[in-house]
DNA sequence: ACCTGAACACCGTTCAAGT
DNA sequence: ACCTGAACACCGTTCAAGT
């Protein structure tokens, strides 16, 4: 089946990524997943810059296309931002892992121009989003929501970097509770 | 001078840690940058595990020292949660830059355990010290606040990731400002 | 179109050998 | 006490060679 060993380069790259960073990714360790020699990983991504790319441009776009059909099936603020608490969470269930956007974040210094204009991307996507979500509760655009938008972004991706650097899920849904009491997420 | 190649060894790999994190860290760079050979790093840290234990260690020391040195000299929760959150801006500043314990979090899939135990400490001292803060603004025990501290703590710790990751220091002035126009943060 | 072995300059680690 | 060169099994990348 045509593009099968392309596809599954690039699903064991993101489950690593999100499990051991972009450092801990090895083209050999990759290549045996997949079962075939890691210079033959080259002919579907030239460089490790580019297999990162595509697998970051791909999350994001796949969790777009989720968080669109949230708003599609809901109108009520609380329910939709709890799906989005619980996105963020079933990533720390599998395998304690990070947000590939977001363990890529941590590593954005020694990253390719390329990812780290798809860290961009990724925050854009997100803020933008919760923006609108929290313009279903008020009155006003989206636009005016967007700095509390980065603000819940920013606080939901730190709740889960502190989960996963701790190993303890509890501790993620525990500040997640503690947002939803001071008003910070709806 | 006694201990002098030691200390330039930890304080040019704590750099790099907070710059590139730990799989960044290169022994080989970093002797060049001390003046020595790599396989003599391993004289003072037999193992690349026990050079990170030891900055992530004396990092937490240090913080907790100068946290200690705030409730010390004053007692109003807005000017030393001013200088919490100042504390986190300078680190961005530096080089964009991102926490120690922050960029240890992130890797913590592939760290060794005494890292990870450190990193567990980390958070303690910080949600301890939070609490504290809190506890002067209200009544009752510190304890008290726990959860609310935690989610401060958190909070921050992902203001400064995302502003990292998008290497823009405005985004975690933003965002900051965001939790305390929503009452999270005093 | 897709894959490979071999080579290259890297990496942490070990160790016998130096002073 | 402190440092080193050389070796080891790793790493991403390149490339000529295969089918």
């Amino acid at each position: 089946m045509a593009g099968d060993t392309r596809e599954r380069i690039m699903e064991s790259a993101r489950l690593t990524v999100q499990d051991l960073g972009y450092g801990g990714l090895s083209f050999r360790e990759l290549a045996k997943d997949v079962g075939i020699k890691s210079a033959s990983i080259h002919y579907y991504f030239p460089t490790k810059g580019d297999l990162g790319e595509a697998i970051l441009g791909r999350y994001i776009d796949r969790y777009a296309a989720f968080l669109e059909g949230l708003l599609e099936a809901g109108t009520e603020p609380g329910a939709l931002m709890r799906h989005y608490t619980d996105m963020f969470r079933a990533t720390l269930l599998n395998g304690n892992r990070l947000c590939l956007a977001g363990m890529l974040s941590a590593e954005r210094n020694e990253l390719p121009a390329e990812i780290c204009a798809e860290i961009l991307r990724w925050g854009e996507m997100n803020e933008s989003w919760i923006a609108r979500v929290l313009a279903l509760q008020g009155t006003g655009d989206p636009a005016d929501f967007r700095p509390r938008a980065a603000a819940v972004f920013a606080a939901v991706s730190g709740a889960q970097m502190i989960a996963h650097g701790r190993h303890d899920v509890a501790l993620y849904d525990d500040v997640v509770a503690a947002y939803r009491a001071s008003g910070l997420i709806p």
